[in-house]
DNA sequence: ATCACGTGTCAGCATGCTCTGACAGGTAAA
DNA sequence: TTTACCTGTCAGAGCATGCTGACACGTGAT
């Protein structure tokens, strides 16, 4: 079974979801959970780029994050992805549209 | 069915997708087909605007465009919709980044 | 010729997204 | 205390997108 998301949070998934490197952060995600330095390293990129990445990702509610203690007292923040479901089709789209709101209308009513 | 495009074709179709105004634009043009200029005034935007949004579209395969004479000898463009099918699961993401090409490494190697 | 309507493209501004380096704070071990 | 991890946030630079007005070209009707 699909999502039913609105107009608005299929379109913040969608853009959550339009970055090479979010992607690779689900598929590391998938493979196995862990915490924002380690994937850091994993995946060759910075720290603060890779904590901003998730938080679009949360944001999107494609991963979810918690706090975890490790046995050392660090306080590490863990990441694991949602089990999301979503069928791209033209009626879906259009489904989507009726949900859509503020946002386009570039410049007030733009009557041209 | 699903389809099944590359990471990057993927990855190209959500960017094409994580945009309000194409999202109207392929429920419009599902509801009926329709040429560029009807299409701006239809959808209140301009008509170049309009103009690079389709071929956004249609790189991605998500819309296609013919030639076709009106009556009274106009050339005109007309554009539908594909039926394209795809489902967003983790698994699907983590397929499509094993064929995901040159893209993110930030600056090189980058090994921080 | 001029008007009305269609096509496409370009320069340039505005806005938003990406990315990095630096800073601040915290715990545990040497 | 210093070292070595971890967390978070911010300012600023750089690059990609979005958007508009203007230009060029074509056809049929007035």
């Amino acid at each position: 079974m699909t999502d039913d998301r609105t107009g608005d949070q299929l379109l913040q998934m969608l853009s959550a979801l339009a970055n090479p490197h979010r992607l690779r952060i689900l598929a590391a995600l998938r493979s196995r959970e862990s915490y924002v330095s380690e994937l850091a390293r994993e995946l060759g990129i910075g720290r603060p780029l890779l904590h901003m990445h998730l938080q679009v990702l949360e944001k999107a509610g494609l991963v979810v994050g918690r706090h975890e203690i490790s046995e050392d007292g660090k306080a590490l923040r863990f990441f694991s992805v949602t089990d999301f479901d979503e069928r791209l089709t033209p009626e879906r789209v259009s489904d989507a549209t009726k949900t859509l709101s503020a946002d386009s209308e570039p410049t007030g009513k733009a009557k041209r």
